[in-house]
DNA sequence: TTGAAAGCGCTAACAT
DNA sequence: ATGTTAGCGCTTTCAA
């Protein structure tokens, strides 16, 4: 592999000269580039990031913190971010912490080894306080999740008026005995769209009862259908679910059906996020869409922003009621 | 942030002595290292990478090419890639190429910019002939899509043996008129998984139709449902269909539903991964598994056997039928 | 056991 | 318009 040197000398000119070339400088004379050109083209030289960054101390990447790929709420949300950094310079490093803290050091040693520029933190399992200590020194946003008393800007929506949208169409369906499925109160969002659930039924005068309130660790198909077997075994059974993501109600759904149960006749569904399956299940499910890929795409922006030492202030962005047949009667 | 300079200042010593601590040479005597480690954690100094692998030439990054993100099936090769890569202390980088020739080469040349030490490319829609020509300077394996006349090694499944038990599975449940939804047979995969269908087809002399065979140009859910519209469509119908790619047969079984048919009495369907989506649909899908886990294993395993310099020869891995619900009258 | 110094590939300030 | 040179942060050879 040719290095800079090894251009110029070839060129007859010095490294400085190829830099600038490189570097699109106009200050070199045509007749120069085009002998630096064929050169480069001779020998089939590649700049190297690594002397570029290292003397810029920057390195274009960005960290994109996931919990985990297999979940496809993140999967049009990385497409926006992916577009918005390949069109400002920038590449994406995908990270799947698995929610495990191990990888996650991983990742943030990264970025204090300067192989990454900024980070775009996705992951509710994040250690919030090691992610501020390091948004002391580090460009840090915050996408979807975040931390409600650190000072990282972040972009979501509102998830305690999406939640209540939610909650009240089922009522307005007719519903009276609404259960919800929800994830771990640790996280911000869980606790927000639980307080939507509960204004909705308050503000309706139903009843709120823990028996109908599901907590599941984790957001798989598999935790989804155990929620719902919990709720189906009951004795005072619910006539509608309001599930926090798309792939627990995907489960719930599957879960009635295995009973020989109908949705919506016996049992009526809710999910979170507008995944691509939301559409593919039979029957079709009712949902909250995010604007996934612009989210990804703000993020983005505020980010490289943020790089570049601009203030940058957080976001939030509007969603949808998406009606499927999972509540229609 | 501190610099090598700076700790060895504090602790009154050379950087070399502190190149030494930091990687464990074991020539520096107990108190120089305590001295120095003291320095190290009194200025929160963090080796910076950039330095580090300018001067050994290498990243310690491993680039990773899908289409999509958006394809579950890639989700758990990637977990085994990435388990793997991570005990061996490298990490990787996820790229979405999109299938997009330009997005394909902002890959490429962070690997040509020494930004990336091996690639893994999972992507059919790659330039072959561009991966064949990086593979004589670089290391690169294939995983599960190949390049049958180039060079470079790859871990996949035998797809033509996968296809055919598939189809004859759904021969012995006693169909007769049997439909391939394909993907775009520029892909391998897709002419090995056709040579597969008629294989079986021919051996249980069973005709084959070129109605029965539709081409896909992508593997999204519509693309499923697009495809089984197709042939309900036709005046000789179907009683069975094997998709190359689950997501393909999961809109065929929506569309099927949409119908008001029923799976697998009206027809019967066969995916193609095991994706964890297809045990959730309703009828749960029959499919073919891949060891995708262990197909990320294996593939990290030989670039990085590669990187280092060994040889490494391509490798086949075992695969398994799942009979689930679409093909159990 | 430790230090001095060269050099990885590049950019930019300064000089010409 | 072009060249010279210092230096980004680190590892490693050579010398002491």
């Amino acid at each position: 592999m040719a290095n800079i040197q090894q251009v110029a000398q070839k060129a007859g000119v010095s490294v400085a000269t190829v830099s600038r070339v490189l570097n699109k400088n106009t200050t070199v004379s045509p007749k120069t580039k085009l002998k630096v050109e064929n050169a480069i083209r001779e020998l089939n030289y590649e700049p190297s990031m690594l002397g570029r960054n290292l003397r810029n101390s920057e390195s274009r990447l960005l960290l994109v913190l996931i919990p985990s790929i297999s979940n496809p709420f993140y999967t049009e949300i990385i497409n926006g971010i992916e577009d918005t950094a390949v069109s400002n310079n920038y590449n994406i490093l995908l990270c799947d912490t698995d929610s495990n803290p191990q990888r996650e050091n991983i990742y943030f040693n990264l970025i204090k080894n300067k192989l990454a520029d900024g980070i775009i933190s996705m992951d509710p399992a994040v250690n919030m306080q090691k992610l501020n200590e390091l948004a002391a020194t580090h460009s840090i946003i915050q996408c979807s999740e975040y931390d409600e008393n650190g000072c990282i800007p972040y972009v979501t929506i509102d998830n305690e008026l999406a939640a209540y949208r939610a909650v009240k169409h089922l009522i307005q369906s007719g519903h009276k005995k609404i259960a919800l499925i929800n994830s771990d109160e640790k996280f911000l969002y869980a606790r927000q769209r639980r307080q939507g659930y509960e204004k909705a039924l308050k503000e309706f005068h139903l009843p709120i009862f823990n028996e109908w309130m599901i907590t599941s660790q984790q957001l798989g198909f598999e935790d989804g259908q155990q929620a719902m077997r919990k709720l189906l075994q009951l004795n005072e059974k619910p006539t509608a679910v309001f599930a926090v993501s798309d792939t627990l109600a995907i489960g719930a759904l599957r879960e009635i059906n295995a009973n020989q149960l109908k949705a919506p006749n016996d049992i009526a569904v809710v999910g979170f996020d507008n995944i691509s399956f939301s559409n593919m299940t039979n029957p079709t499910l009712t949902t909250i869409s995010q604007p996934m890929y612009k989210m990804g795409c703000v993020a983005a922006n505020m980010l490289i922003d943020k790089i570049k030492g601009k203030d940058v202030s957080s976001v939030i962005l509007d969603h949808e009621l998406v009606i499927r047949e999972s509540t229609l009667g």
